[in-house]
RNA sequence: GGCGGAGUAGCUCAGUUGGUUAGAGCAGCGGAAUCAUAAUCCGCGUGUCGGGGGUUCAAGUCCCUCCUCCGCUACCA
């Protein structure tokens, strides 16, 4: 039997921007998806990695004094550190001035010029020399000497005509909202879709796809004058990452993606653009593009000029890895834009995973650990509140997974927390440590049907906490090999006997430092 | 302006195709327990479901209207 596949990919992230929170947030989005899918059994593709074309970029590198390919090398690699230390999982890291992304993106461009759906016009616009870009008529502002001027910077514009290839975006339209028609899932949360419509409905025009202004990317096949548009160029990774243009082999198997995990302020070139391209080339639009919200720091909305950029490497030395991933899933319904609180941080970290489910653990591993001679104890017959608890842990691991298939990851880590309260709530009606003194068959029963639960409740919170988990695990000394959700059985459940090792905690209380600075 | 979304307990939010006394988590109050990372458990809510009107045997859930907040309204990426 062939697994089935599931190939998910974050935005390639532009190499211009320091990472920060968002860039960690996206990825971890897809790092769960990822490792969810790939306990559950699928064939996983998880795809990240960097944009590095663009005027800014070469703009970036001559200022840094070096060439372009040697800044993106260097800055590219910021990406990759932060993958490595969030611990994704990511396959692949693809980057866009690899040779086999630009042979991706010139093969492209000849199926949409063979298929006529390029063709070269010319691009008039409002300029400003000083910010080398384009400017529409909403962002410029007419000052009192008669120019007119970019709102944003105050560079004067200057009305310039250049030679440009055009993408015939008008002529998609209808297919487009055809596809969304047929796929109501194809944009979510809902609410994106609704804008996207809206967005499509209103009218298309066609598309500036190459740049004479700068060099600095792929150049259009035939036309050196030109390379092609940053974002014909950095969509294109998602295919070149399963080998286009070679259709067969991973792209057979791989293509559509599942997932296109973007911010907000991508989607319009995920949901418009992108799928257009694709049709246009004779090639299968993505499945679902996801648009997530964004962050604010206490409070406060996050800018360079304010300061107050969330750092995630400063995040997981404060809070630990594991705390800031579970966090930030569980903190905010995903799709929503959600606020970064340091008393929320700690509320929690100690609320949810030290007392409710760190402490549930070391409470019954402790005193299997005292009561039980280190081992796994042997349960006599179940009541029927064992079998509750049973079944309510064996019932996590669907519940998680339709909320993991429409990436509400809040609701997946709640229906986790549903069991562990239960759990807790088990622990305090059966008083084990009452039992010892009166009925010990009976304690190694309530013992042992807690450390199943703990079982299920461990393997299920590796995809967010693979550290944390995995260390729960070790403590029941689950075997690596049963610790996907195949093993989700009475087949699997601890065994009788099995000695473990000695309970330490696997969820750390924050506590604040001294406020005298004692 | 146009299009879309939201307004439900102090806070964050769930509330299927309209149907028993509107729910959860957190916070708060009271109590229990003491195995555990002073963690846990139990009990406690008279909420005008934004205002008003309407349809219906029945509306948070449909229709109209008003108010407030938010998003989108294209080519820096």
């Amino acid at each position: 039997m062939t697994k089935p596949k599931y190939y998910v990919t974050t935005p390639i992230y532009y190499v211009n921007d320091v990472p920060h929170i968002g860039h960690a947030y996206t990825t971890l989005a897809c790092d769960v998806l990822a490792r969810f899918k790939r306990l559950d059994g699928y064939d996983v593709t998880f795809l990240t990695g960097t944009d590095e074309h663009g005027q800014k970029v070469a703009k970036s590198a001559r200022a840094a004094g070096v060439d372009a390919q040697a800044f993106t090398d260097q800055v590219s690699q910021n990406f990759r550190d932060l993958a490595a230390f969030m611990n994704y999982s990511n396959d692949d890291f693809i980057r866009t001035t690899e040779a086999r992304h630009k042979t991706s993106v010139q093969a492209l461009w000849r199926r949409l010029i063979d298929a006529g759906e390029i063709y070269l016009g010319s691009y008039a616009g409002w300029y400003a020399t000083r910010d080398e870009a384009f400017y529409t008529d909403s962002e410029l502002e007419k000052r009192p000497d008669g120019s007119l001027v970019a709102k944003a910077s105050g560079a004067e514009v200057e009305w310039v005509e250049e030679p440009s290839y055009f993408f015939r975006l008008s002529a998609w339209q209808d297919r487009l909202l055809a596809l969304y028609e047929a796929n109501p899932d194809f944009i979510l949360p809902k609410t994106r879709r609704n804008e996207v419509v809206s967005f499509v409905k209103s009218g298309l025009q066609d598309l500036s796809v190459s740049r004479t202004t700068f060099d600095w990317g792929v150049d259009v096949p035939g036309d050196d004058a030109h390379v092609v548009y940053v974002w014909l160029d950095a969509l294109t990774n998602y295919i070149t990452a399963v080998g286009f243009p070679d259709t067969e082999g991973d792209y057979a198997r791989y293509w559509p993606a599942d997932v296109h995990m973007v911010g907000k302020d991508i989607l319009r070139f995920h949901a418009v653009y992108w799928p257009a391209f694709l049709m246009a080339a004779g090639l299968q639009p993505p499945r679902r593009v996801f648009a997530h919200g964004w962050w604010t720091n206490e409070g406060q909305k996050i800018s360079k000029s304010l300061g107050n950029v969330i750092d995630p490497i400063k995040l997981v030395e404060t809070y630990g890895l594991d705390q800031v991933r579970y966090f930030l899933l569980r903190e905010v319904p995903f799709g929503n834009d959600g606020d970064f609180s340091h008393a929320a941080m700690v509320h929690r970290m100690n609320g949810d995973l030290a007392n409710d489910f760190g402490n549930l653990a070391q409470r019954v591993l402790s005193m299997i650990h005292r009561n039980c001679d280190k081992a796994v104890p042997a349960p006599g017959g179940f009541s029927d509140g064992d079998r509750a608890l049973l079944k309510a842990a064996a019932a996590i691991k669907d519940n998680m997974a339709a909320a993991i298939d429409v990436q509400a990851f809040h609701e997946a880590l709640e229906h986790l927390w549903t069991v562990v309260r239960a759990a807790n709530a088990y622990v305090d009606r059966q008083a084990p440590w009452a039992l010892r003194k009166t009925d010990p068959d009976r304690m190694r029963t309530v013992l042992y049907v807690l450390a199943e639960t703990l079982r299920h409740l461990a393997i299920l919170a590796q995809p967010v906490m693979p550290d944390s988990a995995g260390r729960m695990l070790d403590l029941l000394a689950v075997p690596a090999e049963a610790r996907d959700f195949a093993a989700l059985t009475p087949a699997h459940a601890v065994q009788p006997g099995t000695s473990l090792p000695k309970p330490e905690g696997v969820f750390p209380r924050h506590v604040e430092p001294d406020a005298d600075g004692a």
